[in-house]
DNA sequence: TATGAATGAGCTTTCATTCAT
DNA sequence: AATGAATGAAAGCTCATTCAT
C-alpha cells in the first residue's frame, strides 16, 4: 500500500528516463551520420518515436541536445582513459595505454566518437569544451613526458598538442563512421607509431 | 571604330573577371572568419559591392562558391608544393621541404588555409573532393617513400594518411587563423618531426 | 464507522475547494501582474502548487479559468456596491457612494481589480461579460439619474455610459497595479468628480 | 538616357513602397479586428497580397510592425490636433476644438484609431509609447488650463489625464470600430461635456 | 482526485534562390 | 551584366491540452 505511489513515480521515472536515453542515442547517432547542423529536431523527434516538444521537454534547445551528446562522449571517454591504472607505467607504455582506451572508447560508442570527433561540432560553443578538453588533456601528457625525459624537450608542446588532437579527431572519428575499414590493432599501431616513431624506416 | 566594341567587350570581360574576383576574396575572407555555413550570401554581396543576384551570376549557387573557393586554394596550395624542383631531393628532405609549402601557402593566404583547412568545409560535398586530394596526395606521397624505402614498409597507409591530414587541417587551420601565435620554423618543425621521428628522445 | 466514509468526503470536498481556491487566487495575482495572455498554465499550476493537469478538473480550459476569475471579480464587486443602502440618497450622494464602493473594492482585491479592469481582458470573449455588465451598470444609473432629474436629459446615456468604463478601467486598473501612487481619497474625489463637474471652475 | 535608369530606379522604390504601405493598411485592419496578438504574420501576407518573408524585408519584426503602424497612427493623430491654429482660443473652445481633431482623426483612419486605441496594445512596449504621448499630451493641457485659470486647480493632474485617456480609449476605440453607432456630433459632445461640464443638470 | 510526461498544431523568423526591370 | 524586392520552404521553439498511471 505505501508502495504503490513510490512505484508509479518510479515507474514514470523510469519511462521518463527511457525516453531521454531514447532521443539522446538517436542524436548521436544522426549527428554521426548527417552532422549536428543538418539534423532537424523534427528528424530526431521521429527516430525516437516522440513528439518535438518531447525534445524540448528533456534538453533546453537543440543546442543543449548536442552539448549533452557531447558531455555523454567525454564521459565515456574519460571512463575508458580511467580503466587501466597508469601510475606506474613508463612513457612508451602510457602512450600506448592511453591510445588503446581511445581506440577502445571509439570501438564500443563509434556515434558518440563521431560526434565527438566531428570537426564541426568542434567549432561550436558546444563542442569547444569538448575541444578544449583533449588539447589540455594533450598537452598535459607532453608535459609530464617532457619533465620525466620520455619526450624531447625542444618541442612546442601546444603545436603538437594540437596536432595529436588532429590525429585524433580525423582518425578515430573515421574510424566511428567506418568500423570495418580498420581493425583495432591497426588504428592503435598507427597512432602509437605517429606519435612515438613518425614514419621513418626503423634502425 | 572597329576597336570600339571591342575594347568594350575586352573592358566588360575585364569588370566583369574583376566582379568575380571581389566576390570569390570577400566570400574566402567571410568564410574563414565566420564559417560558410553562418555567411549569408547578402553579407557576402554587400562585402563584395554587388548585389545578392549578381553572385548567382558568376556562380550556380552558394555551394558553388565555396567550391570555387575551395579550388583556388587547392590551386595555390599545388603552385606552391610545385614551386621547388623536388626530383632530387631524398625522403627526409623532402618531406621538408613539402612540409615549408604547406607552412607557405598558409602564411601567404591565410584565409583560403583557413577554409580548406576548415573542418566543417571538409565535411561539405564541396569540401569532399579538396579533403580526397589532400588524402590522396600523402598516400601517394607515402607509397612512394615505401618504394623508395625512406619509409616503413609495416605502416597502413590509409590511415596514416588520414593521421597526416588531421594534422594538417588542425595545424595549418588554426595557424591560418591565429597567424601570430605561431612562427613559420616552429609550424614546420613541428610538421616534419611529427612525421619523421614522433615524439620520443633524441637517441 | 458510518460517519468515516462521510467525513471523508467532507474532507476531500473541503480539500478539493482548497485546490480550485489556489488555482483561482494564483492566476488571479498572475493575471495581474503579467496579464493572461502570457501566463503560462504551467506557471499557474507551479504557484498553486497543483500539476498542469490539476487546474483541467476544476475547469474547462484556460479561458474558462480566466472566465471564473472574471466572475469572482464581479462577485466581489457587486458585493462591495450592495453593501451600503442606496435607496434613500439623492444623485450627487448616490454617485459618491458608488465610486466609494468601486475604489474600495479595487483596495481591498487589487489582483481582481487588475484583471477585471484589465483591457486586455476586457477584449476576450470571457472579459466581453464583465466589460457587458459594467457597461450596463452605468447606464442604469444615468437612465436612472435622467428620469430621477438629477442628470442632464441631453446625454448621449450609451456614450457616457462607455465614457464611465473607460475612465474605470483606466483609473482603477491603474491603482490596482499601483496602490501606493494615490490615496483612496484622491482616487474617489477624481471619479466623482470627473463625473458630476467636469473639469470647468467652479463659479 | 540619363533619365532611365533613374526612372527604373523610381519605379522600383515606388512599388517597394506600395508594398511597404499595403502591408501597413492590412497590419492596421486586421490589428484593428482582432487584435495584433491574434493576428499572425501568415494572415497579414495573405491580406497584403505578399509572402510572409516579404514582411521582414520592410520590418524588423512583428513588434516592429506593430509599432510602425502606432507610429502612422501618432503622425496622422498629430496631423489633425494641428490643423486648427490654437493659440488664440480659450479654454473652452481649445478642448471643443481638440476633442473636434480627436474625434476627426478616429472617423478618417478608424483602423488607425482602434489600434491606437485598442487597450491591449497600450499594454504592449510597443503601445507604451503611444500612451505616454496621450497621457502626457492631457496633462499638459490640464496644467495649461490650470494656470490659466480656466480649470479648477484642486484637481490631481496625473489622475484626471489617465481619466481622459480612459475616455479616449474607450469612447474612441469603440466608435473606430463601430462608426455608425454614433454620429461625429454625439460623439464628440460626449467628450467635451464629460470633459468640461460633467453629467449633473445645467443650471 | 491528482499527476506530469507527452503531444503537435501553430507560431515567428531566416535565408538561399529567383526574376522582372 | 547587374539589380534587389520578392519568394516560400523549412527551421526552431512554445504551450494549451490530454491521458495513462
Amino acid at each position: 500500500m505505501e508502495g504503490q505511489p513510490e512505484k508509479t513515480t518510479n515507474a514514470r521515472e523510469r519511462s521518463q528516463q527511457a525516453t531521454r536515453a531514447r532521443i539522446l542515442t538517436e542524436a548521436a547517432r544522426l549527428f554521426a551520420e548527417s552532422g549536428s547542423k543538418s539534423t532537424t529536431t523534427k528528424v530526431i523527434a521521429e527516430a525516437a518515436g516522440v513528439a518535438v516538444g518531447t525534445i524540448y521537454l528533456h534538453f533546453k534547445d537543440k543546442d543543449g541536445l548536442l552539448k549533452e551528446v557531447l558531455k555523454t562522449a567525454l564521459t565515456r571517454l574519460k571512463q575508458e582513459l580511467g580503466k587501466q591504472p597508469t601510475g606506474s607505467l613508463s612513457g612508451p607504455d602510457l602512450v600506448r595505454t592511453k591510445m588503446e582506451a581511445l581506440a577502445d572508447f571509439t570501438h564500443r560508442f563509434p556515434h558518440l566518437a563521431a560526434v565527438l570527433f566531428d570537426p564541426a561540432n568542434l567549432g561550436t560553443p558546444a563542442g569547444r569544451e569538448a575541444h578544449a578538453f583533449l588539447l589540455k588533456s594533450q598537452e598535459n601528457g607532453l608535459m609530464a613526458g617532457i619533465s620525466a625525459g620520455y619526450y624531447r624537450g625542444d618541442i612546442h608542446s601546444g603545436l603538437v598538442a594540437r596536432a595529436m588532437v588532429g590525429i585524433l579527431v580525423e582518425v578515430l572519428g573515421w574510424w566511428g563512421r567506418n568500423p570495418q575499414a580498420a581493425t583495432r590493432s591497426e588504428v592503435i599501431e598507427t597512432l602509437v607509431e605517429m606519435r612515438m616513431n613518425g614514419l621513418k624506416p626503423g634502425v
